[in-house]
RNA sequence: GCGCUCUUAGCUCAGCUGGAUAGAGCAUCGGUUUUCUAAACCGCAGGUCGCAGGUUCGAAUCCUGCAGAGCGCGCCA
């Protein structure tokens, strides 16, 4: 139930109505007229901008439409019990206990489905996310378009919509190949008892290849390690699984799985690039010819060379891009043109793509390509995730490859905590860089909004404890007839706010503002809590020991929404703390 | 040089896809526990929404220009 759509239908009903009648013109678009919620200082619950947006077509000041179009919306409406005509031209609208009652029963009766956005057509979306080289273990850069990813597929599939998670592996290319290089000398390590070569700079130096050749040795008995050459291509394949294992459990230490995991190689191996490549030459977007040095490579020995470019200028690229080297294998972006290929055939209606700020540069060629075959059918939407800015002891941790200040995912989450890394990560827009404070993250206290609103959910739990209750049985509301204070009240209307929030980070895929909303309803609840100190009216649990029913299902709704949020973000509601 | 993102209180950030007197937290200072969990609450103070124009009845929000910060610009992946 989402009472500002329903009043905003309400409202064009009318103003639609009054039109047909001749006695109002209408603008072309509807758009524009909304039903918000009103600042803090007035005291009422939704406020609209109709008449201000109907004042100009109709040539009549704001304030004498609105008089006249509250007079029509609360005709027939008897939820409401006062209308005002404010400043510019606002209609404040303050509902009655009746409205608050209808309200409650629809929220406890929805239950786990409060928030869902109605009427929504079913999609099949793809998401990627995270997509990082198969060449070791996650870091901390990787964690935040991890958790984005996730709750993004989260939102849309608690809105009813399918979702695939994709990991798309990078295992082709020159990064594998030393990769694999240097597993191998970790085997040489192992087997013949060599040191392994520190001054090649092209070799992976991390300790963690030498787990991932103790595992291949160890299970590969059958194989004979003592030349490269021969068996490069199987261990190409161990080494990747063995990295790939690290990443799938980091992943699952974060509460992330992927529903598949998609091999550059096979897409490469399949003929898939060649047969993308048809597909858009016979689109004419592909064509031979030369491109210049980029800016950053004016001094440098540049050569122009005659090679297979894709047109993405044609969709506003700075310029068009090879799909093939030299030596005439593909380059990391004709794969990834065959990946979305790939993924057009299998009938997305909405692929969206989570990358690293660091390949923001990527978007345009890769919503080119995904306009150019499918000719603007399937959207793609991708979203950056910002940079995270460590934070240790009050100065910023600059990670290197070198051993020693590398933070995995596993020392993060060994440090501070599944929940707090993903609440925090998400604290913020995904458009600003975080910090990342570890001293923060792991306190007990409001600094940390985790703990917060956890502790907003534990002590509902403590009041039903008191009155041995069980928070999870179901209640029967029927005939129920509430009267709530103007405190309670308060804390209903952002209640009532929870679908919106919902409709707007699904809207603009901003999970963000999931978090950020349960903040403000868990200090809405704090700040009664702690109002029952002085006014004994105002405690859950009366003299007589007893949880009336007006605040048993008050408690019952506001965590209700808390669990279906931290649900959404991924993290536990304890009922004790 | 070009592209993307950002600039809001001393610090870290929200701001509902254009609305009303721009909101939180931290830090500072002061207060609240014989009472349902003080991991909490209440109060004081703090602002030229980077700057300059424009669009509009109305701009932190949209457009243009400028300044600053970050990231990126390969026949790497």
């Amino acid at each position: 139930m989402n009472i500002f759509d329903i009043y905003l239908e309400k409202i064009t009903k009318i103003i639609k109505s009054e039109s047909k009648n001749n006695t109002l013109k209408l603008p072309d678009k509807l758009d524009s007229v909304n039903v918000e919620i009103p600042p803090k200082h007035f005291d009422c619950d939704v406020s609209t901008n109709v008449s201000m947006v109907l004042a100009k077509p109709n040539s009549i000041n704001p304030n004498d439409l609105a008089k006249k179009i509250s007079e029509l919306i609360k005709k027939n409406d008897d939820y409401i019990s006062n209308i005002d005509v404010v400043k510019p031209g606002f209609i404040n609208i303050k509902f009655n206990q009746k409205f608050w009652n209808e309200f409650i029963k629809n929220v406890i009766n929805c239950a786990d489905d409060y928030g869902k956005v109605k009427k929504l057509k079913k999609n099949k979306y793809l998401v990627e996310f995270v997509s990082a080289n198969p060449t070791g273990p996650l870091h901390v850069g990787h964690c935040r378009g991890a958790i984005l990813g996730d709750v993004i597929s989260n939102i849309l599939k608690f809105n009813n919509q399918e979702v695939v998670k994709e990991y798309y592996v990078n295992d082709y290319g020159n990064q594998i190949i030393s990769f694999t290089r240097s597993v191998y000398f970790r085997i040489r390590e192992i087997i013949y008892k060599e040191s392994f070569p520190k001054d090649k700079p092209d070799l992976y130096p991390g300790d963690y290849l030498i787990d991932i050749a103790k595992n291949i040795v160890n299970e590969n008995k059958d194989i004979d390690f003592s030349k490269f050459e021969p068996i490069s291509d199987k261990l190409t394949k161990l080494s990747v699984d063995q990295s790939l294992k690290f990443v799938k459990s980091n992943l699952s230490n974060l509460g992330i799985k992927h529903d598949n995991f998609i091999s550059e190689t096979n897409i490469i191996n399949n003929k898939e690039v060649e047969k993308s490549v048809e597909l858009l030459k016979k689109k004419n977007f592909i064509y031979e010819g030369k491109i210049e040095a980029p800016e950053s490579e004016k001094n440098s020995n540049w050569v122009k060379r005659n090679q297979l470019l894709f047109k993405s200028t044609d969709f506003g690229d700075d310029k068009d891009r090879a799909l093939q080297k030299t030596d005439k294998t593909w380059t990391y972006f004709a794969g990834d043109v065959a990946y979305h290929n790939n993924k057009l055939n299998r009938g997305f209606d909405k692929l969206i793509n989570i990358l690293g700020a660091d390949h923001a540069g990527y978007i345009k060629r890769i919503t080119a390509v995904v306009e150019a075959i499918s000719g603007n059918k399937t959207k793609i939407k991708c979203k950056v995730s910002q940079l995270v800015k460590l934070i240790k002891d009050g100065k910023p941790f600059k990670m290197s490859k070198r051993k020693g200040d590398y933070i995995t995912v596993e020392d993060l989450i060994n440090e501070v905590g599944k929940d707090a890394a993903r609440f925090i990560m998400l604290n913020r827009s995904s458009d600003v860089e975080l910090d990342f404070d570890f001293s923060k993250v792991k306190e007990k206290s409001k600094d940390n909004p985790l703990y917060y609103v956890q502790y907003c959910y534990a002590r509902i739990c403590s009041v039903f404890r008191n009155v041995n209750i069980n928070i999870n049985d179901k209640i029967d509301v029927k005939n129920f007839n509430f009267k709530y204070s103007s405190d309670e009240i308060r804390i209903l209307k952002k209640v009532s706010e929870w679908p919106k929030c919902i409709e707007i980070s699904l809207n603009k895929l901003e999970p963000h503002r999931i978090p950020v909303y349960l903040y403000e309803l868990s200090s809405e609840f704090h700040s009664y809590w702690n109002m029952g100190k002085d006014r004994e009216e105002l405690r859950f649990i009366n003299k007589d020991n007893k949880l009336s029913e007006d605040k048993l299902v008050f408690l019952k709704i506001i965590s209700q929404v808390i669990k279906n949020g931290m649900n959404i973000v991924g993290v536990d509601t304890p009922e004790k703390m």
